[in-house]
DNA sequence: CTTAATTTTTAGACAAAACTAAAAATTTGT
DNA sequence: ACAAATTTTTAGTTTTGTCTAAAAATTAAG
C-alpha cells in the first residue's frame, strides 16, 4: 500500500460517510486536489486491488477491505494529532499536516503504544471519534451551536470548518473542546449568539455558531 | 527532498564518518542494497542538487549543505528511538525500522517539540550522541569492552553490532546502557570474560564483549 | 606494459503517480 | 428527443527511482 493510495482510500471514505452515496471521480479528483485523469488511474488500481468497487457515473464505493484500511488510517492520524496537541504543545491549526505525514507509518505495536500511552482517548483534538484498534467507530451525537436556544446548554465536542483561520480565532475566544457552554441571548436578526463558554461571556456571530459542535446537556 | 535521496545521503555520511575518504559508488550501492547503476543516478542528481562532490573512482563526499542535512536526519532518527524506548515501551532491537521511517517526517517544530518533551536527550537508547538543533555532534570517546583489564571500571555507552539477536542477547544478560562495568577476570586463553554488570556476576564471549563499548572510569 | 579484474557509467526499460489535451459516454434542459 | 453540459476515460508525456545488460574507464598483477 503506498502513501498515495491510502490518501486516497482516506479521501474516498471520508466523501462516502459525508453523503452516503457512491462518490464520482470528480469529487475524488477535487479532494486530492489533483485532476480527474488521475483520479480515474488510482481508482482503477484500487479496483483491481479489490479495496473498492466502481460503476462509471455511479461513483465509487469502498469495500470492507478497503474500509477498514481508510479507518486504520484515519485512527493513526486522530491519535498522533492528539499526542501532538497533548504532549508537544501544538495548537488546534497546526496538527494537521503533521498528522499527514505521520498517519502513514507502518507499525502495529507503534499505534497500539501510542494509543495506550495517550490513555486510550476517545477523541482527537478537533473531537472526532478516535476508532478503535478493531476499526470501531463511536458516533458521538453532535449538534451544530446555532441550533441550541435560549437558556440550552452544551459542550463543546468539534468543529466543522478546521480552517487554520477558523482554529485560531477559537483560540482566541478561549473556546475549546470539553467547554461547558450556555446561550444567553440569541438574536432572531442575525443569529448571532452572547453565549457563556466556561467563566467568559462572549458574543458570535451565526457563520461561527455554526461551524462549533455541541453535545446538548440541557 | 525526497525519501530516497535522504536515505543516500544519511548513508553516504555514514560511510564518510567510517572511513574519512572518499565514498566509492559501489560501497553506496550495497549500503542502500541497490545496484551501482542506480547509486551512480542518485549520486549524479545529488551532485547537481550541491549536496555533494563526486570524482570517479575517487569516490564522493558530501559537501556542508549535505552533511548538514544528513545530521539532521540522523537527529531525527535518534530522537525518535529514543521515545520509543522511553515512552512507547520499545526494546532496543525493535526501534530502528520505524525508526527509518519517522525520521523522514518534515516538521521543524515537531523535532523542536519532541527533543523538549524528551527532556534534551544527549544519547539515543544504543549510545549512540544525538546531535543539537546547529547540527553539532558530542563524541563520546569509547573504548571496546575487550580492551579493559582486570580490575578496570566503566560504563555502558553502546554497541556496535546492532543486530536484533544480539540486542536481545544482551537483555537476557541485563545489559544496558548506563549500566556500571568492571572486569573481575579476564582469560588470556580465549579472550572471555567474568564481569560484573551492576549487582549481578556473568561470563561474556570475546565475541560478546568486543562488541560493547564502554566509557572507562578507572 | 599489457592483460585481467574491478569499478563505474551508459543505454534502454519499467512502474508509480502525476499531467494535458482530447475523445467518449452519460445526463440534463428545453 | 436531441443538443448542451457534465462526467469520465483514453492517449501520450513527465519525473523519480529502480532494474539489466553492456560498454567504458581505471586499477592491479604478472
Amino acid at each position: 500500500m503506498t502513501l498515495s493510495e491510502e490518501n486516497y482510500l482516506k479521501a474516498i471514505f471520508n466523501l462516502e460517510e459525508q453523503t452516503h452515496k457512491g462518490v464520482p471521480t470528480n469529487a475524488i479528483a477535487e479532494m486530492m486536489e489533483t485532476k480527474a485523469s488521475s483520479a480515474t488511474d488510482m481508482v482503477k488500481r484500487l479496483s483491481e486491488k479489490e479495496l473498492l468497487k466502481y460503476k462509471p457515473y455511479q461513483g465509487t464505493r469502498l469495500t470492507p477491505k478497503g474500509k477498514s484500511h481508510a479507518v486504520k488510517v484515519i485512527r493513526k492520524h486522530r491519535l498522533w494529532e492528539t499526542f501532538l496537541v497533548e504532549n508537544l504543545d501544538f495548537t488546534w491549526d497546526e496538527v494537521h499536516e503533521v498528522a499527514e505525514q505521520l498517519e502513514h507509518i507502518q507499525s502495529d505495536k507503534l499505534i497500539h503504544q501510542l494509543d495506550k500511552f495517550l490513555g486510550y482517548p476517545k477523541t482527537d483534538p478537533h473531537g472526532d471519534p478516535i476508532p478503535d484498534e478493531e476499526g470501531n467507530i463511536e458516533k458521538i451525537e453532535k449538534k451544530v451551536l446555532a441550533e441550541l436556544q435560549q437558556e440550552d446548554e452544551g459542550i463543546c465536542v468539534g468543529v466543522d470548518d478546521s480552517s487554520s483561520a477558523f482554529l485560531k480565532y477559537l483560540d482566541k475566544l478561549d473556546i475549546s473542546l470539553g467547554n461547558k457552554i450556555k446561550v444567553i441571548e440569541k438574536e432572531a436578526f442575525d443569529n448571532s449568539m452572547v453565549i457563556q463558554v466556561e467563566e467568559n461571556t462572549i458574543s458570535i456571530s451565526s457563520l461561527a455558531s455554526k461551524n462549533i459542535y455541541v453535545r446538548k446537556t440541557s
